[in-house]
DNA sequence: CTCACGTTTTGAAACGTTTCAGGTGCATGG
DNA sequence: CCATGCACCTGAAACGTTTCAAAACGTGAG
């Protein structure tokens, strides 16, 4: 309701002094200071950013696009990206995706318009669509969770194929001939990486009769995995070992082999993946690929603020880089044969 | 890059025109329109929300701000709100306060500064502090996940007391005598509601020896839940039925049970809360207070909508109203004692 | 040929800040 | 008493929109 000029009539100062006041309070005297502040105080002044921004051309918020909060793995990610931005007095408005193209161009093309600092984002597809109005605004952005070429942006990941691998090997290391791989829709890099990761380590190690079955569900979510564990069932012969793209569709196939009376880990081996904190929680607790979650935000973070300093007395531009963080496998009961 | 006085003048128009073209098509005549438009087009002109949310004095934007995003519980009440939102053409963003009063007040600043269109809350505590620079600004917010007198505002909230209640009288019937109660940080007022609810439901059916053993945790998480598990086998004699505040909670009291070879429900029965997706799919399957979330956040979208229309041709102004939602049991494996 | 009217377009004000060149007043030194 | 310097304060411009009264332009009737 009141505004700057309002205090500065009441104050009877001018609004100059009044931005003073609040934005660099040592350059007025401490009388002026403390008669304005009281003011301010008693009108209930708050400072209305939209002016500030557009004044200042820049805002002071980053925003995080994810693929689905439904998923703790991405709220870990948020988790690392607040307090990275925290530290730099920026602010992060969190949008979610829900794995939707349109969704996410929307979110994008609103983010746009509000002029954000940058954007973290992990992105559906690599279409690029949805990053048109951002190059269009030149607004920087910082992939998450997916690799690209420093060509194009910053990016900070874990290594897919690897993980993929790490399961696989372990799976095949335990004995299994029939294994089955549960995956995510194969628009998804990652899902595609981590299967090529399966095959990688079944290649590795080359064994008669062994075989692969690939499940491809449409969600990344529980409900899915609940569906692929039907579909498991009514495979034959029956794959002894599965590893699951995710952990909501471990967590899913899980519930579906107990309800089917199938014990895991003894005639159902499982593999989830991001190891999110339910996993240990789980019917079986589930060995699962870890993926270091909040510093995969905490780092993306740190590079697109980095890209923001406006480069002062002739450093160096910005360089692109693409970190890329090795995942590790956790052991658990869904994959340990019990005595 | 481009603003709108770029585009008016490759066009050859004026600056008002270029605005009717994006804001008012019809009324630009379709030469121009598509002149311009192709303009548009060709600078990849995007406008700035910040100048014309100053003009226009309102914001496109309302905001969430949850106790937890880690607690699926509110990202399902995330996921509710933001589809009512959507439904309007409004942008929601999501901020979390981790259960900390300094970060909520924080957000709320940052929010008011933004004058953002209205504000859906799930408060910390009712101190009220963090509210002080909304009520400044005239920004109206809704209650969510609490309850507060209709004179202050608008709330969406569940039935604690009956929560409680329900899940105490599932123990009773089930012939518990020795129940315990974990409990979150008393500041939030759910917590100390369901607690109401228990002891209600204890005092409507007495017994004599029975024991009632309260259990309170600092956070509301599943590394909490573990503590209160490993605090509930010291007590001796140990309870046989365990309530959680929640189901993150109930979670971590599973896996302490089940580390130490404690059989449940056998000899501990749980029960939890919020009924998260998470709970069908533990070790053993959580029995579980439903909560309406996705309803609540919708709900509580709709009001704040509501409230933000500005009061047309002499309409009633808008009431404040209290919604509360009853949550249900649902019954599951953890308090099921197998024949 | 003029008038009235409807359709398009224009130009300028306004929104609430920040910033910065300059102004004021005072103290100090000559 | 003047010049200089310093600390503090003022006033106005600028940021990119939207809005709205008024101008411009056509068109058809009288």
């Amino acid at each position: 309701m009141a505004g700057i000029k309002d205090v500065a009539r009441v104050a009877g100062v001018s609004i100059g002094t009044v931005s003073n006041v609040v934005n660099r309070p040592h350059v007025v005297s401490a009388a002026t200071r403390s008669r304005v502040q009281s003011v301010i105080e008693e009108l209930g002044y708050v400072r209305d950013e939209s002016a500030r921004q557009l004044r200042a051309g820049r805002s002071r918020t980053l925003a995080l696009l994810v693929l689905d909060l439904g998923n703790p793995f991405f709220v870990d990610i948020a988790r690392g990206a607040e307090e990275a931005a925290y530290d730099e007095g920026l602010n992060v408005i969190t949008c979610n995706s829900g794995q939707r193209g349109d969704r996410e161009a929307a979110h994008l093309a609103m983010l746009a318009e509000q002029r954000v600092r940058g954007v973290l984002l992990s992105p559906v597809d690599n279409s690029g669509r949805g990053l048109k109005d951002l190059r269009r605004s030149g607004i920087p952005y910082v992939f998450v969770d997916r690799s690209v070429p420093t060509a194009e942006a910053c990016s900070v990941s874990v290594d897919d194929v690897a993980g993929g691998t790490l399961a696989a090997r372990h799976l095949v290391e335990a004995g299994h001939r029939r294994i089955a791989f549960v995956n995510g829709p194969s628009l998804l890099v990652q899902c595609r990486d981590r299967e090529r990761g399966v095959r990688e380590a079944l290649a590795e190690a080359p064994a008669p009769g062994r075989t692969l079955s690939v499940v491809e569900v449409s969600g990344l979510d529980v409900a899915s995995g609940r569906d692929a564990g039907a579909r498991l069932l009514g495979i034959s012969p029956r794959p002894t070992a599965v590893f699951c793209a995710n952990d909501l569709l471990a967590l899913g196939v899980l519930q579906a082999m107990v309800a089917a009376g199938v014990r895991v880990p003894d005639e159902m081996a499982i593999v989830g993946y991001d190891d999110i904190e339910f996993a240990a929680a789980a019917a079986v607790p589930l060995t699962s690929v870890r993926q270091p979650a909040a510093r995969l935000g905490r780092t993306a973070t740190e590079l697109l603020i980095a890209e923001t300093v406006e480069p002062e007395n002739g450093l160096p531009s910005h360089e692109h880089q693409a970190v890329v963080y090795s995942p590790e496998l956790v052991v658990r009961d869904s994959t340990r044969v019990r005595r």
